[in-house]
DNA sequence: GTACTTCTTAAAGTTAACTTGAAGTCAAGA
DNA sequence: TCTTGACTTCAAGTTAACTTTAAGAAGTAC
């Protein structure tokens, strides 16, 4: 089985070396195996590389991951701070989802503001927003 | 017309005091007259104020705002660059807008994950998005 | 006149997720 | 042997949008 150097890996996985040094001190990773002062990985490290950006790109800080990975995952019952987490999440993304068409829906009614009064058009677009309780 | 205080104008305007000096220091305010030292504002700072949050909710940062603020509603022809700055915004608001609605979509499907093989599932199931070019 | 509140400034702290820089180690190749 | 390239650590820098802190001044109430 090969063993990738902190660059390869880097490579592989579309992040900088920094970046693996950098979840290694906050403890998303594993201390790696050293071959004269340097790191050498497992092909493994890919997948929970994989891990780590898919609940990343699923809106995890990686705080959460850290703790998902760390006491979780390894844990006998994982279900029930699993399903919450993701649950709360699911939550979060809800929220944020309303907010972002909030947001579009706001900046479709102001390209419709004449040039003349913007500044009030904006004002009134927000009052209106305000109005119909979409903050 | 009343003089208000930086606090009231703050608690008015849902900020904190401190808030509107950075506001001020970033040049998103101007600078107010003083009574012995202390910022007296008018009240149409308020407006302003509101239209610097609505902005802020369309999803423009500071920065953009003052841009706007001051360089481009004061000049005479504002149409283009405003009309181009807005354009890009909703650009921006779509892909975010596709993004959370992946995120979504990710957190959906790995919550009907089992609880054996709960990382293998993660894995697999960014794969799969990625397959489909949610990424 | 003193206690209280609100204001002032300037600088430093906060959060997340890294990145950059400086200074040094190590192994391989010409 | 010397150079080159990739690695190492640790500390500090980055970005945005503020917040907090410290130390002090000014106005108001009693």
């Amino acid at each position: 089985m090969a063993e990738l150097t902190i660059s390869q890996v880097a490579r592989q996985a579309g992040v900088r070396p920094s970046t693996l040094r950098y979840y290694e001190t906050v403890g998303l990773l594993p201390n790696p195996k050293r071959i004269s002062g340097q790191r050498r990985y497992a092909e493994s490290i890919l997948s929970r590389l994989a891990v780590i950006q898919t609940a990343q790109q699923a809106g995890f800080t990686l705080t959460e991951i850290r703790i998902l990975l760390n006491d979780i995952l390894p844990s006998a019952s994982p279900t029930l701070q699993w399903h919450d987490l993701v649950q709360r999440k699911l939550q979060e993304m809800n929220t944020l989802l309303q907010h972002v068409q909030h947001m579009k829906s706001l900046l479709e009614d102001v390209i419709h503001c004449g040039d003349v009064q913007l500044a009030d058009c904006i004002y009134s677009t927000g009052q209106k927003h305000k109005m119909m309780g979409n903050d």
